[in-house]
DNA sequence: TTAAATCCTACTATTTTACTAGACAATTTT
DNA sequence: AAAATTGTCTAGTAAAATAGTAGGATTTAA
């Protein structure tokens, strides 16, 4: 019940793209540095972000990612699912349709979809604005969900 | 982001037991049958949860494993935070205090500290006996955090 | 005394996670 | 045109966690 290092390193990416939200764009090598990942596997990561659209690449020498929208357009859910895959708690509820054959009959299945969607709630309830200026946590728990 | 087998089978070797609550001892070797989980996987599970008090267990012929309390007086939290270790998302939020040293600049911490609070009050307000009856689920969320 | 059950601990196989590496492609600067 | 700088793609590998097996010891009832 852990998130990856991927959905972690992920949203520390996208922390720092959005404290370095000038309008050009940032290299790779310097968030490295700066967030103590190497490269090569923060490459990875940025280019699965960078396919689903969440932010703009550019290469050759000036170029590297800036953000596609402003941070508050942002939840960490949307930029978790994508890099930890799905934030399902068990593997039947991965995909779109339950294919377990006692899905119809299982005692707990009720028990993790609900878990699933407190979850999901939970993470597409804070932005990535939130994170960068902390404005977020116990007092606004409640009208968040 | 996943519940593991260990959790997954404790919750079903629970509700097998509170199915099967008529005050005697239930052995691993028929819960093993109607669960289709290894006696000796079942084991180690089982006996941790004796260990800490959530069944009752005794030896020899007759014997085997029955509740402690009654199925109502069970939540699922509990169950889970003693197989899975915690249910905590990230490792630095596994133990009492945080040691990593940067726990007080950390822009993601407190989402960490938000989403694990949820999933434990998800968690803990399922009881063994919902589970058994599946009286919960979408309508009675909002009310059961 | 024997059989039936849990208890304990070590080992192993499999899967997932985390990370490294290298060739390639695009773009800008010189 | 060439060189330097950056991201893209894909394969491979090391480490860790998960899942499960195995065997013997212990307890208890018949």
């Amino acid at each position: 019940m852990k998130i990856s290092t991927r959905g972690r390193y992920a949203l520390r990416f996208m922390i720092d793209l959005a404290q370095h939200n000038n309008g050009g764009y940032t290299a790779l090598k310097d968030i490295s540095v700066r967030q103590e990942i190497s490269i090569k596997y923060l490459e990875q990561i940025t280019s699965l972000l960078s396919k689903f659209g969440l932010v703009i690449s550019e290469r050759g020498p000036q170029g590297g990612y800036k953000l596609a929208r402003k941070p508050d357009e942002y939840n960490v859910g949307e930029i978790l699912r994508i890099t930890e895959g799905n934030l399902a708690p068990v593997a039947c509820l991965d995909g779109t349709e339950n294919t377990c054959e006692k899905h119809d009959i299982c005692k707990t299945l009720p028990l993790w979809e609900g878990l699933q969607r407190v979850v999901n709630e939970y993470l597409d309830g804070v932005s990535l604005e939130d994170l960068v200026h902390q404005e977020f946590g116990e007092d606004n728990y409640m009208y968040m969900i």
